[in-house]
Parts: structure tokens; sequence; C-alpha cells
DNA sequence: CGCGGGATTGACT
DNA sequence: GTCAATCCCGCGT
């Protein structure tokens, strides 16, 4: 099922870390692509100076303060794009980017949006609508397979680079579905 | 209005 | 490991 602005509301770092395991969907003309989201980021609040928001609110940045599950969608490095999704109440600046999909050729922030043809179009758009949206479908990660870290590209942002908050898979996809299957499996034979 | 630099990537040494 | 590509943003003048 598409997750609801409400599943953004809640703090960054949850929102980011729950993120993992739920499925980016795309659609592309008549196709429809998903992919599951392996890579997140969490940017929280006006004080993270790695955030764009720590700026305050501005043309680009305004996006951040509105309502949660909005898509913010930026440019950068003359030629990419970064999809991030906003979290928290109205009014507190924050998203999380999501950086990896468990797709081909789709692993970084910018690549994966040149595979879902992800561009500022769909800047400011609500989380669900026609063209891309965020399902969760049944998928339990264990916490475990869950590591955090610091962010990448934020050393500028001094005490705040070194912030944990930065989420990826710890297993393989096929090693995910392995463990599915097993689960499935006793499952049933019981 | 000019300038410095960026939530990146891929090519090359 | 280094570096170029290349547009937009945010800030200082």
């Amino acid at each position: 099922m598409r997750l609801r602005p409400d599943f953004f509301k809640r703090t960054t770092t949850t929102v980011a870390r729950e993120l993992i395991g739920k499925y980016l969907v795309r659609r592309i003309g008549r196709r429809t692509v998903a992919a599951m989201i392996t890579e997140t980021e969490a940017y929280h609040g006006p004080c993270d100076r790695a955030s764009h928001a720590s700026r305050g609110k501005t043309a680009r940045t305004q996006i951040m303060f509105g309502p949660p599950g909005s898509w913010y969608v930026y440019f950068v490095y003359g030629m990419h794009h970064c999809a991030n999704v906003v979290t928290g109440p109205e009014g507190f600046p924050a998203a999380v980017l999501i950086r990896a999909v468990d797709m081909p050729s789709s692993h970084g922030p910018a690549r994966l949006c040149k595979a879902l043809r992800i561009d500022r179009q769909l800047n400011g758009l609500p989380s669900r609508n026609a063209h891309i949206w965020i399902e969760d479908r049944g998928v339990h990660i264990p916490r475990t397979h869950i590591l955090c870290g610091p962010r990448i590209g934020v050393a500028y942002a001094g005490a705040w680079a070194s912030k944990p908050w930065r989420f990826t898979l710890a297993v393989q996809s096929a090693t995910l579905r392995h463990i599915g299957r097993s689960k499935f499996r006793k499952k049933r034979r019981r």
C-alpha cells in the first residue's frame, strides 16, 4: 500500500530507517517501475549544517519547510538530480535523501534519479501522485540488517558531518529474498 | 551582478 | 588517488 503523509510526519531518522525495504514506484509512460529502497540519509532541522535548510527558507528550500511527504528534487553539480521526501511536521525543515534502490545501475542518488527519470518536474509534488510514490509491500527488514553511519559528501558540515544519519541495507537483495523464502517455508509447515 | 562551491559520478593517473 | 563536467543557488558587493 502507498505510504501516507503520516508516515513521513515522524522524526526524520525514523523515517529514513523505515524507508529501507519500502518500494519506490515510478510511472514511465505506460510502464510502472518499482525498486526496493536500500540506502537513505536523514537531513534534520534548521540547525543541521549539512542540510540545505540550514541557510533558512529560500526559493529552493521552501519545499523542506512544507507538508511531510512532498517530493524535494534538486539539481546539483551542474548535471545531477537528487530525490528526497520531506519529513516531520509542517514548518520544520527536514527530508530524507534516497541514495540507492535495488536495481541494476542505480546505486547512488544521481544514478537512481537517472534510471527512474526523476527530475525537477516532480519537485514539490505530494508523495502520492500519479507519477511517483512509495509503497509498503510487506517486506520486513530485521533491524540488525540495517547499518547506520555518517552521511556522504558533507565534510563541510562540521560536527554535523559525523552524525550517523545514513542508513544502508546490510545484506544483498538476493540474500534478503532467501531469508524471506525460508521464513515463508517455516510458516507454511506449522 | 559576479563569484564560489555543491547531499555526484565516471574517467583517468 | 585526482579531477573535470557544468548549472544553479546563496551570498557579498
